[in-house]
DNA sequence: AATAAATAGTTTGATTTGCAAACATTTTAT
DNA sequence: ATAAAATGTTTGCAAATCAAACTATTTATT
């Protein structure tokens, strides 16, 4: 049950996303990554090295709309971070790609992460890193899995203890 | 070392924060807490359901300017989830303390924290649990430690691969 | 073939979140 | 009394996001 510490490792593992995201900022701000923001790197990760991908595809990669999406790669493509073009078996499609420039800000974002858990790891020995990482494979299943559920709960729960609001 | 794996600990790492956002995201679109944004309910937090709170005690808190702060508690008001007022003492302080429905919407938030928390716990031993539970303090401090790094070097570092850009 | 329906993106209008800099008020130091 | 510091607010701007209206293209239906 571990009912007294429950609340503790909540605020501990929420203090942990809000860090992660807080250093990486950072590093953002300082210029590494040149100019590019959170949002954009994730946009670039979400693109990827390799093969061109579609609107769509990307947009729902990230979880935002296609209008969203749109005004995005207007910047990057912009910023030179990717080349759009439309498809020429159907042509409603746009194809977008990193540039050069988006796969080496690409890899050094990559490289960033690898470094952060690097850090993370060193000071464990073997058994605790073999540990930690099925560890931490567990909790990505398993929220992933929470993710699913409140999609899909779609309509299923109206709030009980709700009250109205705003008015 | 554990070479190969970092990188994919890393994607690991870096999934698990998109999903526990995207999970709260979800939850809160259904309408759960009402008509709170994340953004909100983080401010929620950092007021915290007891004392009353300066203005530039929360924005440092919350990692943002008091500017920033002051358009988000005037909407907090407006919706009726904070109080404002001005302090006694020194006339120039403001305070800002949870309503009624407020310190409500905290409580609900605390507990989505803990039935998250709960679901991840419950298919574990108790050994493990514990296990758990302590490494995400060494991860939680681990982090934090690095984001000092980073507020510190301030200037320290300066990209060595950028390249210019834009223009 | 002609029309209707579906699909893929873009554009528009709005909101939220955020910063920096200018500003007002109040307190503290000189 | 004057200058400096501290605390918030306001203003102007930009990024990120959505929903809804729209355009262009492809696929289905009659």
């Amino acid at each position: 049950m571990l009912n007294p510490s429950d609340q503790e490792f909540a605020k501990s593992l929420l203090r942990i996303f809000d860090n992660v995201l807080l250093t990486e900022e950072k590093a953002l701000s300082k210029g590494y990554f040149s100019n590019l923001s959170i949002a954009e790197l994730h946009t670039l990760e979400a693109i990827g090295p390799y093969d061109a991908r579609t609107m769509s595809e990307t947009a729902a990669r990230l979880g935002i709309t296609t209008g969203t999406l749109t005004v995005a790669i207007d910047r990057l493509v912009r910023k030179a971070y990717v080349e759009r073009y439309r498809d020429m078996k159907d042509r409603r499609v746009v194809r977008i790609r990193l540039t050069r420039q988006g796969k080496l800000a690409y890899r050094m974002h990559a490289k960033f992460h690898t470094l952060l858990v690097r850090r993370l790891l060193d000071p464990l020995d073997e058994s605790e890193k073999q540990r930690l990482v099925s560890l931490v494979k567990n909790i990505d299943e398993f929220i992933a899995e929470q993710y699913h559920k409140y999609s899909e709960e779609e309509n299923a729960i109206t709030a009980k203890d709700s009250g109205g609001l705003e008015s």
